[in-house]
Formats: structure tokens, C-alpha cells, sequence
DNA sequence: ATCGAAATATACTGATTGGTATAATATGAG
DNA sequence: CTCATATTATACCAATCAGTATATTTCGAT
């Protein structure tokens, strides 16, 4: 090892991620990269790969970060009802702030890539599967403190809970009004006894 | 007029539809859709302005025909509650028979273009929007004839029914296994009383 | 102080992009 | 038949694409 490199890797791993996250793949051109990442083309080359490799380890950069993200949440609440709730409308608040919406980097890679691409299929469903187990672990919890009905299908309503999570988080990025997706949100969560 | 068109406009914008909907905006090609449409570059641009121009009318193409597909769904069942469980079916049906799973052309225009282009917005949310009254409709059907009870809060069933629907679609993009959508859609289905 | 390896900056590659200019062809109106 | 017009096919445009060759700079090891 000789001459250092000047730039933060991880710093411009997420600048990276937060452009591929917005614009998508194909939409995203090297030039806007190495503009927003603050180096030349051939560091980006050297550092990351190619264009592919550069954007895998942005999504899993991504992923990681909102599975421990969604886990946290879930975990630092008293109630389990209020901990889903919370996780929905947080989400609806933090999207109708921004101008913008970018919505969710694993969506929009499930829609652009996935069925084009056996390697982000698997990825991204992964991701999805992950969830679906974080939110069993949290309906598990709040049968075994007595919160939620004991014969409670924990299994179906995890993945009923990712569904719904996946259709909310699409309709946001075309602004639909406010009531339609709180009244939606509210019933989906009413299926938590 | 002096010399007539050689081509079938709407067998042209029908195979545009395809391939923008496989593909999505940015991934597809003027050479693909030319190669495609069996037509020259020029009469392209002649007949439908440009790209963009080309995509929206292949999009409000397909929002009218998915529009009317879904409505003639649910008018010829005897059962609101089996039109959706025969909706939700055939769309999981359909998707794992494909090898590759295009999925919905108007959810994938809202992750790639809604939010960076306000006409995008409008279309898809729209769209959304449209089906969710549709959905009130069969639900008020099924209230009148007494399948299902009166005190529903019919607004918020169609809207989450809504939400279930573009979940299950852009997870059957990932071709998670066929049990985890099923058991979601079974639970969500159960809101129809 | 010198050498070599890695990171940098500039400039370049061939291929492809969306969009057109041009010229040949077809066809109905007069 | 002739002319005007719209469609066709070919060939082209500048701009941008992803990726790289080259040359310079940096800096620790010797």
C-alpha cells in the first residue's frame, strides 16, 4: 500500500445508494455518479467494479441498514399494535415531507430489475422474506405478553403486513390523498387482535 | 391524405404497450420499439410524436383495457366475496405461468416516472384511484343483496383491497413462493364480511 | 533519496442514444 | 397525366453511454 485513497468508500457508497435509490438503474449514468460521489471515473471503476456490481452494493448497503432500521423500530415499543402503527405512519410522514419520493430502494429494484435479473430477484426477495420474519418475532412477542390473541395466524398476517406495507409505500409515490391511505392502513392493521 | 399508412396504428402502439411494459421507459430503445412495431424510425415519430409521447399513449392504452378487465371481473360473479378471491387467484395464476413476470404497467410507471413527472403522477394515481371506486361498487352490490353486512365501511375495504392488489403484484415480481402469497391474500380477503 | 505501487486527473474509445434530413415511393384529387 | 402530399427507407446527426488507456501524482518501504 502506497498512496492513500482520498475519498471516504463508505461515504460514497451512500451517495451512490441515495442516486440509485432515486433515479433507479437505468436512469442513473456513470457521469451523475462520479458527480454526486465527488470522484473521478476510474476511482469508481477501481473501487467498486463496474456500474452492476457498484449498484448491488448499494441496494445491499440498503437492505441492511432498513431491516435493522424497521427491527428497531418494532423493538422500542411497549405495544405491539402501537409499534405497527407506528411503523406505517412514520412511513406516511416521512413521504409526504419530501418532494421527491423515493419510496423503497428494494421495490423499486423488485419493479426495474428483478424480473430481468435472477441475482437482484433473489436479493430483493430475500429482503421481503426478512421482513416477514422480523414482523412474526414482533406478533410473537405480543401473544407471548398476552397483547394479541393466542390463536393468531402469525405466519399469514406477517406477510399480509409486508403486503400491505409494499402497496402503501407504492401508492405514495404518486401522492395519492392523505385519507385514502390512512383510512387503508387503518383497516389492514385492525387485522392485529 | 394521398398515400394510406402500411401499418396497423393499433397493433403498433398494442406491441409498443409490450415492451414498454416488460422493460419499463428508460430500458427500452427507439431500435427495440421500431424493431418491434415492424415499422421505420420515421414513421414512429410521425405517427405518435416522440417517445414520451409513444409511452404515455401506450400507458392510457393499457390503464383502459386493465380498467375494463377488472370491472368485467367482478360484474360477472354471483358472489362479491368470490370475484375478489377469483381476482386475486387468477393474477397469482397468471404471474407464476409466465416466465418472465411483467407485472402491472401502471404500478411500474408509478415507481419509475411518477415522481419525476408530475403528468406520471396524475395518470397512475388516477388509475388507482379508479379501481378503488370500482371496488366500492362491487362491495355496495354485495351489501344490497345481503352477502355482505351493511355496516362495512365499504370506502376503506375497496382502498385497502387497493393496497392488497399492488402488494401482491409487485411481490409476485420476485416470485416469492406461491404459499406466502396465498396465506396473505387469504387473511386480507377475510376483511370482505 | 529512490523506487514501485496505488490513486489520481485528463482524455479518449467504440457503441448506442433520441431524433432528423433527404430522397424515393406511393396515391388520391384535379 | 400531373401535381401535391404523405409515407416510406436509408443514412445521418450531435450527444451521451459505459468503460479504459495514459500519464501524473502521491507516499510508504527500502
Amino acid at each position: 500500500m502506497v498512496r492513500q485513497r482520498e475519498f471516504d468508500k463508505e461515504k460514497a457508497l451512500d451517495d451512490a445508494m441515495e442516486l440509485f435509490w432515486e433515479k433507479g438503474y437505468a436512469a442513473t449514468s456513470i457521469s451523475d455518479l462520479t458527480a454526486i460521489m465527488g470522484i473521478q471515473r476510474p476511482s469508481l471503476y477501481a473501487t467498486f467494479g463496474d456500474k452492476e456490481k457498484l449498484f448491488e452494493a448499494a441496494l445491499r448497503k440498503y437492505t441492511n441498514l432498513h431491516a435493522s432500521l424497521i427491527r428497531t423500530k418494532l423493538q422500542h415499543a411497549t405495544s405491539v399494535k402501537e409499534a405497527f402503527r407506528n411503523l406505517f405512519e412514520e412511513l406516511i410522514e416521512e413521504e409526504y415531507k419530501n418532494k421527491v419520493s423515493k419510496g423503497c430502494f428494494c421495490i423499486n429494484t423488485i419493479i426495474e430489475l428483478a424480473p430481468h435479473d435472477e441475482k437482484f430477484e433473489i436479493l430483493t426477495r430475500e429482503h421481503e422474506m426478512y421482513l416477514s420474519v422480523i414482523f412474526q418475532e414482533t406478533l410473537l412477542k405480543g401473544i407471548k405478553s398476552g397483547e394479541l390473541e393466542s390463536n393468531l395466524d402469525v405466519k399469514a398476517l406477517a406477510q399480509a403486513l409486508v403486503v400491505a406495507l409494499i402497496g402503501i409505500t407504492v401508492l405514495l409515490k404518486s401522492h395519492l390523498e392523505r385519507s385514502f391511505v390512512d383510512k387503508s392502513v387503518t383497516l389492514i392493521l385492525s387485522l392485529i387482535k
